[in-house]
Formats: structure tokens, sequence, C-alpha cells
DNA sequence: CGCGATTTCACCCGTTCGGGCGATAGAGGC
DNA sequence: GCCTCTATCGCCCGAACGGGTGAAATCGCG
């Protein structure tokens, strides 16, 4: 919905500036044909006008990779010695689920999971379950 | 401590960089002098080298800007009609405090929390914490 | 096979949380 | 003056949560 506001918004915003790199590039032939500046101011233009194209560019086009690139951190997964079903409650914790909806999630019973849930706080040294969202975060736990 | 290793990095990188392009200025130079391709080719080099560049400041700086520059965003706190209040408890939720330690550091009663953390779900449309958590993130509420 | 770690589940108890309802008091707008 | 909004607080009740203990079943490794 909003997402793909932003996308259309984007894909205009390009063809605009292709548009306008165009342009420029007759321009500049054309200027250089009447050989009213000098080679060396043609190319100083160019390359500002590609470097500000680059950068809003590179400012445009990181926060999607930037977002999609991450990974858990194995090592302080290994350190805590979290188990694999204290990483699946902590995923649902992080949810914002319940224990009884945690444990439909995973087909195992309430008590199971309040059992992981305090085991898994235990090794996060936390007592609530925000705090062990916070701590997750803080150690890359979690995104 | 880890930002002065960065910056560091990135002066050494820049200087090189530019250190790069007046080589590289210097051999187009050389090249368009020698006659050996047209000058549409040496544009278009340019063009790509210096959009390449841009994207890579682009990405580079953007870091730290991004991370240092966060403000609560108004408009969404605006329309959703948040008082002063309730962001303070939102505040205290986020942390990871009780309703009884975010009393405590309101100077208020603990009922008197309740029911602004009760208004507060109703205005966010959630029925957990952890929930009011995503979604004031999601709004850009807090950081 | 035997041992330790993990997973599973149960029960009890007290605290915290969330929903609902009502009430009072002050600030500000009409 | 009246009305609305807000902040404040209280009470009741049920659900969710957290702490503690114990105990089966399963699994991997030596």
């Amino acid at each position: 919905m909003a997402s793909l506001d932003v996308m259309k918004r984007t894909v205009i915003a390009y063809a605009i500036a292709l548009a306008a790199i165009a342009v420029l590039l007759q321009w500049l032939d054309f200027r250089y044909a009447a050989r009213d500046f000098s080679l060396e101011l043609y190319l100083a233009v160019l390359a500002l006008v590609f470097v500000v194209l680059g950068i809003w560019l590179g400012v445009r086009l990181t926060p999607a990779p930037r977002a999609a690139a991450f990974e858990a951190n194995e090592k302080a997964i290994a350190a805590l010695g979290l188990t694999r079903r204290e990483r699946d409650v902590l995923a649902g914790i992080t949810r914002g689920r319940s224990n009884k909806e945690i444990a439909r999630d995973l087909g195992i019973s309430p008590n199971t999971v309040k059992s992981q849930v305090a085991s898994l706080f235990a090794k996060l040294g936390v007592g609530r379950r925000v705090q062990a969202i916070e701590k997750a975060r803080a150690l890359s736990l979690i995104p």
C-alpha cells in the first residue's frame, strides 16, 4: 500500500533524472561543437553532475539492501548457549505473541513455552519480555 | 572509540579516491590527446566512473547522519492524538518498565498508569506491550 | 549402552497486565 | 457558565506472566 506509492515515486524520479541526463548530454555536445568552453570544463561539469547523481542513487538505494541484509549473530547465540527452541520462543516474543499463541504456533503445550521462556530469560539475564527483546536486539540476536 | 577508527578509515579512503580521480583525469587527457577513442566514449567512461564514485560516497556518508538524526514523528503522534502522558508511558513501556515502575518514575499512581496504558493501546490499536512497541517503531514514534 | 543436554509437560503461587466502569479536578474553548 | 479534554485515581475481574519444583521422554555423543 504505502510501499507502492514509494515505488512509483522512485520510478518516476529515476525517469526524470535519466531524461535530464540525456538533455544535459545533448547540451554538452552542442556547447562542445560551438567551442565556447574548454574540454576540461565540460569534463568537470560532467563529473560533478554524475557524482551528485551517484550520491543520490546511493542514498536512495541503500535502505532496502541494508534492511534486507541481516543475519543472526551466531557467536552471541553460541556464547549464551541458546537452544533451538529458546530461539523459537524468542522469535515469538519478539513478534508480540502470548505464551499461548507461541504454544499453538509451535504445536506444544503452553506450560512448555513457559519453561522455555523462563530459561531464555535466565540466559539473557532479564525478567520481562520487553527487556528480553531489548537485550536480544543489543546482541544482534534479532533484527 | 570505534567511531574514531571508522573516521580515520573514511578519510584515508577519500584521499585514495581523490588521488585515483586525478590519475584518471590525467589518463583521460592523455588518451584524448592520442585520439584513440571518440569523445563520446570518454564522456561515457567519465560518467560511469563518477556515478560509481557518487554511489560509493552516498553509501559511505549516509549511515552516520541517518543514525544520529532521529526525531519523533510528530505528524504520526498528532494523527493518533497521543497526549503528553501517553507518550511518557509509551517511553516507559519501551524501556521495559512495569506499570508500577513507570508510576514511580512519573510520580503518579499505578492505577493512573494503567488508565493511560489502556488509552494508549486503544489509540495504537494493540492489546499488548510488545505490540505497542512494534507499532510505535513502525510509526517512527520511537527510535 | 549410558550419560548429559534438550525437550516436553505438569502443578502451585504470587505478580503483572489488560478490560471495563466510574469518578473527581483542572485547563481551555465557546 | 457550560462543555470537552486531560490527567488523576479507584475498584473489580479475568487473563497473562514469572518463579519455582519436579519429572518424564528424546536425542546426540562417547
